[in-house]
RNA sequence: GCCCGGAUGGUGGAAUUGGUAGACACGCAGGACUUAAAAUCCUGUGGCCAUUGCGGCUGUGCGGGUUCAAUUCCCGCUCCGGGUACCA
């Protein structure tokens, strides 16, 4: 009997679903083990190879932890919302919960064909109303909560009126959007509809006009992780500015518990730092110039308070309300182009135009507070409304831009930092400004003589003093913008009266989506939402035509695991204090700053909200590398339709074409295949060396049009699970990105059938024997067992199925045959190839699945040698190996080597210096 | 520009704490079995030199350094990948 993986897959997938095996409940008795993907969307393509790759990972985790003991949570869903599917509709107009649904089983059928051990039971989908339920319950909730930046947390917005109410604005500190201060009186004679507008100041969800990025072609905003290089991350369509009346989420209050949860999550060093890049802390000072002849003053924030005398100019953003204020009527036309022209420059030309310098000055003169030099103040686009205070001072001697700014418009560079060890320099023969981070201080009243950081500290001093300024840290991190114009995401819980927003009671959740009769906006421009019928509350009052974005189903999906069921509340106290975290999320990078920051601002609100036990949702994080596509070649010669291989192809003029990487195995073409493929080729000729056709290669993206997409059911149906999961595995380092090339795929598999061979012999008979192992044997099966763990718990799963190879070959020459070794063997390898393991553990007369066996412990005593190969080398160069009892001293060591022949031709003639001897490892012997 | 990774045979990769570089696998070459093929098994396989035997030299992107010993640590570069950017 043969190794048939399609029989035996088929059987133990079967098996798997009759007996839930996989289905998991909280036992207080075991320990608890969180094991999750990020799930995925859902698309129309299916998944390919390399999707599968970290659910391979995740998967052997998981089952590693179950054989260990643990009540292992390893569920899976889809992310489901997205434009994909909405586009898609408006192309056919099929309704994307329909395409979804395909898609979906689609996924699933070719997940199920790789055997993973979710608990289907506890799927997810987050287009479902009894999902995104609690998707607007979480909404609500930041409605209804403010950010305390003494408390360092949300509280109620309640607390926040009760304050207001006694004391206004006095005494309380709280994250807001613009810095406002009135007294208990003010607030109390404010009309209802004022206090409402002005609380929106204050809530963790909110409604503003903000600048946002707005695509026309996808005809909605996106969030700034959604956008790159000035163009849409979906799709590549530029994205330009655009002032809209906009849902919030704020996301900016927690910055600063963002970046200090870092420190206590094992996530490698990379993403934490893209997280730290992404939220972008920076201390420094906010300082306040007075405004010449007015009552106006400017703030500006700068990280280099010590350089305040070296400022020679002021910039305003374009968008800054004081560009309007400062403008004098002898400049305001040429203010007023300037605002056209740079209007008219979508956000990536003014990205990819960096270098173009231009700007405009408004009249208007600011008073330096410190050497009290009038300066002018400009506009220009260089300074961006959206950091600091959308205005800055300028220090052209030291900053680059700014040093690019004053050429361009003759303004003076006076230098105020000189670097160490050299002099001060005469700024016009400059090319550029000079760095400024180290260095003393000159030209700078009373600051002369100082260092850099001791100029910083005495200049906000000085200014916090005078009040002239304070000290402040400013964040990158801006807040989301959660409102989306498309159809395909969850309705806002909001309805408007008066044009306030209003949230819907909690026991009118979900909000269900409606039917629209078109996927498109409204004629007035309105997003789909508002093509519904009857979409308004039972009173009559318009609810929010605008829909949720993608991150916003992903935020707290590992929570809805824990209790997928629930109709009560998004988790329960019990299925929460169980489950608690994420031990181990497996996922790729690209989610760096979208996704794996906004779970974790959603979490840490749910956990001020006392709804969670953690603070932090993912306790580990592994990134799983991209697999890319590995591309053929076929070379055709000009003008005709005949094909040389590819060694050859140098000697004939010939054009290289992408063949189907399907049709080609080891870069030999399947020449029948290829005329099959397509009717173009059908009367092909091809010239051949050695009788074969060799492609070409490269590699490149998966795509389709590359031909190079390989999906995992193609693998499956020509080799079986087992080698898929085996061979993704030993494909490289999990984290390291690496192109799909089926080149070593028949090692893997010819491993399995060499495993079946151990159990079985040609004719198909059991061959096991009761018989005791020998020593020998024993200790190739526990240096399996200990190389398997180490290799597990550190995500070297390469390394752990080489090992597998090495310990089967060990065996096979051993030709063991022994229960006492293949038992446990089966146990240890059964994470990475459950299907052909569960077979052989029945055959061995076993009633229950693999799973639930129990892992072999290591047991050091089969490990202890006798006798040690020592490596002798003379100065560290490798001659030849020794041979010595394992338990002799370094003396007898040394004794030993010196008497040894071998050692004596080395030595011979040469003074021995010194003999350096590593017990058990090593002798080396140092020669002059 | 800045930040973070990486570079090892023809190929994917291994070497976990500074201690035998190239495990394991692919590919290739030769051989066994076979009428033949497939499958399977065996041998060889970094490079150069010597191959009549032992063997010798060299080698982990490049150039230096530390050390008895460096793929591993330090300094300086080159190239590749990722992140990020008029962020004041």
């Amino acid at each position: 009997m043969e190794y048939n993986f399609n029989e035996i897959e088929k059987k133990w997938q079967q098996y798997w679903i009759d007996n839930k095996t996989y289905k998991v409940t909280i036992n207080p008795e075991k320990p608890k083990f969180y094991v999750l993907d990020m799930f995925p969307y859902p698309s129309g393509a299916g998944l390919h190879v390399g999707h599968p790759l970290g659910y391979i990972a995740s998967d052997i985790f998981s089952r590693y932890k179950r054989l260990n003991g643990f009540n292992v949570l390893h569920p899976m869903g889809y992310d489901a919302y997205g434009l994909p599917a909405e586009q898609y509709a408006i192309q056919t107009g099929q309704h994307p919960a329909i395409t979804t649904e395909n898609n979906i089983a689609r996924y699933r059928g070719q997940m199920d064909k790789i055997g993973f051990s979710y608990d289907w039971d506890r799927e997810v989908k987050t287009c479902e109303p009894d999902y995104y339920h609690w998707t607007q319950w979480a909404f609500i909730k930041m409605f209804e909560h403010y950010f305390d930046n003494d408390a360092k947390k949300a509280l109620p917005i309640t607390e926040l009126v009760a304050h207001f109410e006694k004391k206004g604005t006095e005494g309380i500190n709280p994250a807001q959007s613009e810095e406002l201060s009135f007294t208990a009186k003010e607030w109390n004679s404010k009309s209802e509809k004022d206090k409402l507008i002005t609380l929106l100041n204050y809530r963790l969800a909110y409604l503003a006009d903000t600048m946002v990025n707005w695509c026309p072609a996808l005809g909605t905003v996106l969030a700034n992780d959604e956008v790159k290089d000035g163009v849409s991350l979906r799709g590549g369509h530029p994205v330009e500015q655009k002032l809209m009346r906009q849902w919030l989420l704020r996301v900016s209050a927690y910055a600063d518990r963002l970046l200090e949860g870092l420190d206590t999550i094992d996530w490698s060093d990379s993403l934490k730092e893209i997280q730290r890049n992404w939220i972008g802390r920076s201390e420094g000072a906010e300082m306040v110039f007075k405004v010449k002849d007015s009552e106006l003053e400017m703030k500006i924030f700068t990280t280099r308070a010590d350089t305040i005398f070296g400022v020679t100019f002021m910039v305003l953003a374009p968008e800054s309300e004081l560009v309007q204020k400062l403008s004098k009527p002898e400049q305001l036309k040429e203010v007023e182009d300037y605002l056209e022209q740079t209007k008219k420059r979508t956000e990536r030309e003014r990205q990819t135009e960096v270098k173009k310098v231009s700007g405009v000055f408004t009249g208007s003169y600011a008073i330096n507070p410190l050497s009290k030099e009038e300066i002018p103040i400009w506009v220009s686009d260089y300074v961006l409304a959206g950091y600091g205070t959308g205005a800055i001072m300028a220090v052209p001697a030291h900053d680059s831009r700014d040093f690019a700014f004053a050429r361009a418009f003759n303004l003076p560079i006076p230098q105020v930092v000189v670097p160490k060890g050299q002099e001060p320099g005469d700024t016009s023969t400059w090319s550029d400004s000079i760095d400024s981070k180290e260095g003393t201080l000159i030209n700078s009243g009373f600051l002369n003589g100082l260092s850099v950081p001791e100029a910083i500290e005495k200049t906000q001093q000085y200014i916090s003093e005078k009040g002239i300024g304070k000290i402040k840290v400013n964040y990158r991190l801006r807040d989301a913008i959660f409102s989306r114009q498309r159809y395909w995401g969850e309705p806002f819980p909001v309805y408007y009266k008066d044009g306030i927003p209003y949230m819907l009671n909690e026991d009118e959740l979900p909000l269900e989506l409606p039917e629209v009769d078109k996927y498109l906006p409204t004629e007035k421009g309105e997003p789909p939402l508002a093509r519904a019928k009857n979409w308004h509350t039972k009173e009559g009052y318009p609810l929010e035509v605008n829909t949720m974005p993608g991150f916003a189903g992903s935020s707290a999906y590992y929570l809805r695991y824990m209790d997928p069921k629930n109709n009560k509340e998004l988790v329960s106290k019990e299925a929460n204090s169980y489950w608690k975290d994420v031990d181990l999320y497996i996922g790729g990078t690209e989610h760096a700053t979208g996704h794996l920051l906004y779970s974790r601002f959603w979490n840490k609100f749910l956990y001020d909200l006392g709804k969670v036990c953690k603070d932090e949702p993912f306790k580990k994080l592994v990134n799983q590398g991209m697999i890319q596509g590995r591309s053929n070649f076929v070379y055709r010669i000009n003008g005709t339709n005949k094909f040389v291989s590819f060694n050859l192809k140098d000697q004939y003029d010939t054009m290289e074409i992408h063949v189907d990487v399907n049709i080609v195995h080891n870069d030999m073409l399947d020449i029948e295949a290829f005329r099959a493929w397509n009717p173009e080729y059908h009367d092909a000729e091809f010239i051949l060396e050695n009788g074969k056709y060799i492609c070409g290669w490269a590699i490149e993206k998966m795509s389709k049009s590359m031909f190079n997409v390989v999906n995992p059911d193609t693998i499956v149906e020509e080799y079986g699970a087992d080698t898929l999961r085996l061979y993704e595995m030993f494909l490289g380092p999990l984290e390291q990105s690496k192109p799909w090339d089926t080149n070593g795929i028949d090692g893997v598999h010819k491993f399995l059938r060499k495993v079946w061979r151990l159990f079985f012999d040609r004719d198909g008979k059991l061959i096991m024997s009761d018989e005791k192992a020998s020593a020998e044997e024993f200790k190739v099966l526990h240096r399996t067992i200990k190389k398997t763990v180490d290799d597990i718990e550190r995500f070297s799963f390469n390394t752990a199925v080489s090992s597998f190879m090495i310990c089967i070959n060990d065996l096979n020459s051993l030709a063991c045959n022994k229960r006492e070794i293949l038992e446990p063997l089966l146990v240890i390898m059964a994470p990475f190839a459950p299907h052909i393991t569960e077979e052989l553990w029945q055959n061995l007369g076993h009633s229950q699945s693999i799973c639930d066996a129990q892992w072999p412990e290591f047991n050091p005593d089969y490990m202890v040698e006798s006798v040690v190969q020592y490596p002798v080398s003379f100065n560290g160069k490798m001659r030849f190996k020794l041979e010595l009892p394992a338990d002799i001293n370094t003396k007898e060591i040394e004794a030993a080597v010196l008497k040894d022949e071998q050692a004596i031709k080395w030595t011979e003639g040469k003074e021995i210096k010194k003999i350096i001897i590593v017990p058990g490892k090593i002798i080396n012997v140092v020669v002059a």
